[in-house]
RNA sequence: GCCCGAGUGGCGGAACUGGUAUACGCGCACGACUUAAAAUCGUGUCUCGCAAGGGAUGUGGGUUCGAUUCCCACCUCGGGCACCA
């Protein structure tokens, strides 16, 4: 009887055996048993987060296809690299750690020995030599290093930026914990909070990040989900100058210049901070005096028939005239107002200096004290009006006597326009409401208040709120400015509304209603022109109106800290003298301190700021006090360049950074010898952050000639989501989460690789399936079982030949083994149907169509137990013949590497070919993959279909490659044929070549 | 809204470049072996029809001798981007 399979044995005894002989170790080429003249190959999988759920079915499947990958490289006599490793730095564990106040590197390492004891049960052919842990001191060190670099080239910075804000928590959370605004702990929406973040300047490689694309081989839609994330797009740079139109300003029918261009151009640049800054922060009396003016329209507040002009005087503060900057003044009545605090009393003569310069140019000066304007408002509003009504000197016209500002010397408002072709329809100008235009202009906008308003709300707005689907679109009009359309010098409005970003293009956009969907909302909504002009040519027009053609990127500098703990602290020492001095480098790495909560603090730092003994440190460069950056990385940065780490690990501990002087070292030999990773499996949901953030970095460092390729991967594959029972996600919360273990304990690692290989196409998402599992099984079984007939076949031949011949010798088993190789017709159909398998296997791995080549295998599976069965007599010489079945043994051990191992090394012809070849590897998966032999897999007869008028009717035996003519006889002699045809001569015969024969009658 | 991908039996899915639709697996039914069960093996399994034959690849058109495959319109599902000028 032949031998039950018992999985646990097996896998057991094979794991063991892979482990203690370091069978997927790979060679190092810096050494000389690394010299040997074997190509290399390096596959890479995204290494696991070591959750506290242990791995899912889900790393299975990825890790499956490239270990069937990995394996036939090495039997296709490759150099293999195929490393494993913990992206453990991660929320989830610090999450568990605020709970429990467990420390984090405990629970990492408790994780990753689950994690690796169920992968090593599933018999992935890592070289764990190289294993590798991001938290690792020893690794971060080096994620450390690299951020320095980054930080001495100007890519790493410091500036605001918005966090997300959970108030009910009260802590800072990474984008992916606050999606779509809402608490992933608590539930309660995020808000947004500006604080200062390191930042990387992953902008600056947006080109390359786009055009490099070009060399590698990523599957389309990757390419163009990272194209459409770096967003490039080209068009014209277009200034439109600014202009002040006085209509708006002054009261209807005195049709007078505008007054407030009351100093030269240099002085009113020279002075704009100033001014800005003196209105942000007004004195008491001043607060009190605009808070009057404002509130208290002098020409409203009286009683009836004391003002004589009913229109109201406009006040503004904090102007320049001159060269002074005056507190109020009212320009259309030369009217001036000046609020003194006892600062002034000793400045008298400052101050008459002062008025004698206004009243020179027609300015009348009034002046109150800070007390008289808070305690007596009423009095000092009387006195103003008396003044306004009494003054009679006639405003300024235009500029005139001050050097008055040409507006065209002012900057103009720059759009950012992929239609520049469109520019004679643009109807209005529309800037972002955070565009600096605005804060400049402030002088010369008329309604100020309602803009400053307008602006607070939009910046109240989360990113969210203001980006949601639907939203109305809200703006507007900056009164008493205007632009100047240059195609046409036409004068059109200038708004500010929310649909326009500020940090896109240049943060100003010309509106074309006429063309675009969002400027004709927004036309329609405020009643503005929709003008239908021709296009022009967009070249030339750029060029006429002084732009030019630019590139921009939807990209945006990459958010580096986190105020956390669990993560690699930002190796930087803040100095109050110095600013931010980098950590000498061989001060890293900087070790994450010991600390006793890991809840970020009430004011969102992270939990280091707490640490008061860590945080204090003398500056590197003046030895004065300084502190350390409190923020960690976020955990994309130990991702970004694992893939160099697994080529030097286990050698020298990644020194390979280090400088240009050890090129030569073992180290840089093995990077340059094993970069970049030919095959990179992963999942779609890194596509836009990882594969584009590794991809930076690894440009960062060729750029610093540490790596030898622009790209770090050659090809990059991506597989589908494994789902639930029914199509549904797999979570923890429905309970339909399949723990791998037990799929193991019942039917064993190989019966689990080939299911999730089997279960659909590789890179579509497919629903998990308990109860189909049993197909993959029976598969493996039914290989057992011919396997286990042969072996217990052979020995009973031999056993019986050595009784009647007594010849024991080992020339008699060569013999009947060359015997049997060379073999014999009657297993003829089963080479055929070997090989075409042979061949469908070897390409459909290539192609990642595991789903196809392990039904191929069941059919060549079910073929040959059929032909064992019917020579069961064992006197008979086996038709299925050893070489066949250790050929079909070789294309399946990839997909199953435990139960073909062992058949392997049970067959007899295996210890023959390895007497004699002195090989002392006697693993199947070092055996060469086995080739296909073209003239059996070519069919010398094949039956085609015959159609007539374009359906099947019947098929025809031909022979392959017979031509036309004698084909179109047998078909016309058939009888089937003849039926249909009746006595009719054929319309016309269409033969396509040994497929198919269509005739219409 | 825009860009990709997909829609085929009871279920997961095959089908090369336009050439016999439903391979392979699960499930189900019947049969063989067995005292019996399990396991295994065999047969059948899109649909209407006794049959001859007809109809089916999301829906409706089109191109073609011939369409799951190509084209047009629409519906549904999945993924990505989303006021990006």
């Amino acid at each position: 009887m032949v031998k039950q399979y018992d999985h646990r044995k097996i896998e057991k005894k094979w794991q063991k055996v892979w482990e203690i002989k370091k069978t997927y170790k790979v060679l190092d080429p810096s050494t000389s048993s690394g010299r040997v003249k074997k190509k290399k190959f390096y596959s890479l999988i995204e290494f696991p987060y070591p959750s506290g759920d242990g791995l899912h079915v889900g790393h299975i499947r990825s890790n499956t296809a490239m270990d069937i990958i990995s394996r036939k490289r090495r039997m296709e006599g490759y150099n293999v690299l195929y490393p494993i490793g913990w992206d453990a730095f991660g929320l989830p564990t610090e999450n568990y750690a605020i709970k429990t106040g467990k420390k984090p590197s405990v629970v990492t390492k408790k994780n990753t020995d689950v994690f690796r004891k169920q992968l090593k049960e599933i018999g992935f052919s890592f070289d764990w030599s190289r294993e590798i842990n991001t938290t690792d001191p020893k690794y971060y060190k080096w994620t450390q290093w690299i951020f320095l670099q980054l930080f001495k080239n100007g890519l790493a910075y410091k500036a605001k930026s918005f966090i997300n804000w959970c108030p009910s928590c009260k802590i800072g959370l990474a984008n992916e914990e606050a999606v779509g605004g809402v608490c992933e702990r608590c539930g309660n929406i995020t808000e947004k909070r500006e604080k200062e973040q390191w930042m990387l300047a992953i902008t600056k490689y947006a080109e390359r990040l786009d055009k490099d694309l070009d060399l590698v081989d990523y599957p389309e839609r990757v390419k163009s989900q990272q194209r459409n994330w770096i967003g490039k797009s080209e068009g014209s740079e277009i200034e439109f100058k600014i202009k002040c139109n006085p209509s708006q300003t002054l009261p209807k029918g005195e049709g007078e210049m505008p007054k407030f261009f009351t100093t030269s151009p240099e002085l009113w640049r020279a002075l704009q901070d100033k001014v800005l800054d003196m209105r942000k922060n007004p004195t008491n009396g001043e607060k009190a005096m605009w808070d009057l003016l404002r509130r208290n329209n002098p020409s409203l507040d009286l009683p009836k028939g004391e003002v004589k002009n009913s229109k109201g005087f406009h006040f503004r503060r904090q102007h320049i005239i001159d060269r002074f900057i005056v507190d109020f003044v009212c320009i259309e009545k030369k009217l001036v107002i000046e609020v003194d605090g006892d600062i002034h009393d000793y400045k008298k003569l400052e101050d008459e200096e002062r008025t004698g310069v206004l009243n020179q140019i027609g300015f009348e000066v009034i002046r109150f004290t800070n007390e008289e304007v808070i305690k007596n408002p009423k009095n000092v509003l009387e006195k103003i009006i008396l003044k306004l009504n009494n003054v009679s000197s006639k405003a300024l016209s235009f500029g005139e006597g001050l050097g008055g500002v040409d507006m065209e010397d002012l900057e103009g408002i720059k759009v950012f326009t992929t239609r520049p072709d469109t520019i004679f329809g643009v109807t209005y100008v529309v800037l972002a409401p955070e565009h600096d235009v605005i804060t400049n202009l402030q002088l010369q906008i008329m309604n100020w208040e309602e803009v400053e308003d307008y602006i607070k709300k939009v910046k109240k707005e989360t990113e969210q709120e203001r980006t949601k689907e639907d939203k109305e679109k809200t703006g507007i009009e900056l009164k008493g400015i205007k632009a100047i359309n240059p195609a046409n010098n036409e004068e059109i409005s200038v708004w500010i509304a929310d649909y326009v970003l500020p940090h896109y293009g240049t943060g100003a956009v010309m509106a074309v209603p006429q063309h675009d969907a969002r400027d004709r909302e927004f036309s329609e909504k405020y009643n503005l022109p929709i003008i239908d002009r021709p296009l022009v040519d967009a070249q030339e027009i750029t060029k006429k109106v002084g732009g030019k053609i630019v590139t921009k990127f939807k990209l945006r500098d990459w958010v580096f800290s986190r105020q956390r703990y669990w993560g690699e602290p930002i190796p930087i020492i803040n100095c109050e003298k110095c600013g931010f001095v980098p950590v000498k480098e061989k001060d890293l790495p900087i070790k994450l301190p010991e600390v006793k909560n890991y809840k970020p603090t009430d004011n969102g730092e992270s939990p280091l700021a707490s640490i008061s003994k860590w945080v204090n440190i003398k500056c590197p460069k003046c030895k004065g006090l300084a502190k350390r950056e409190t923020d960690t990385m976020p955990n994309w940065a130990g991702s970004s360049w694992y893939y160099l780490a697994y080529t030097t690990q286990g050698i020298s501990n990644f020194q390979f950074l280090i400088s240009n002087k050890n090129i030569k070292n073992k180290t840089r030999k093995n990077i340059d010898y094993w970069t970049p990773v030919d095959w990179y499996n992963g999942g779609m949901e890194h596509t836009t952050l990882h594969l584009l953030y590794s991809r930076f970095w690894h440009k960062f460092l060729y750029d610093l000639k540490l790596v030898p390729t622009a790209e770090p991967y050659k090809k990059r594959t991506s597989h589908g989501m494994i789902l639930g029972e029914g199509g549904v996600k797999m979570s923890k919360s429905i309970g339909n989460v399949i723990n791998p273990d037990s799929i193991v304990k019942t039917y064993g690692a190989d019966t689990l690789r080939i299911y999730e290989m089997f279960m659909g196409p590789f890179e579509e998402s497919v629903a998990w399936s308990t109860e189909s599992i049993i197909g993959s099984r029976r598969f493996i079984e039914k290989v057992w079982r011919i396997g286990e007939k042969i072996i217990t076949n052979y020995e009973l031949r031999i056993t019986n030949e050595k009784n009647k011949i007594k010849n024991s010798n080992n020339s008699f088993v060569r013999q009947d083994i060359a015997a049997e190789k060379s073999s014999d017709s009657q297993s003829f159909n089963i080479s055929k149907i070997l090989h075409k398998t042979i061949k469908k296997v070897s390409e459909d791995i290539e192609n990642m169509r595991f789903n196809t080549a392990i039904s191929s295998m069941m059919i060549l599976a079910t073929e040959m137990e059929k032909e064992q069965s019917r020579t069961l007599d064992l006197q008979k010489s086996p038709t299925l013949n050893l070489e066949d079945f250790k050929k079909f043994l070789q294309i399946l051990s990839p997909f199953a590497p435990h139960v073909t191992e062992e058949l392997y090394n049970q067959l007899p012809i295996t210890n023959y070919e390895l007497k004699n070849k002195k090989e002392n590897n006697s693993s199947i998966h070092f055996s060469k993959w086995p080739k296909w032999d073209e003239n059996l897999v070519k069919d010398q007869e094949i039956k085609i279909a015959v159609q007539i008028n374009g359906k099947v009717r019947t098929e025809i035996l031909i022979q392959t490659d017979e031509n036309e003519e004698k084909v179109k006889k047998i078909a016309l002699t058939n009888e089937v044929v003849l039926k249909y045809i009746q006595n009719e001569k054929p319309k016309r015969i269409i033969y396509v070549k040994n497929r198919v024969i269509n005739i219409l009658i």
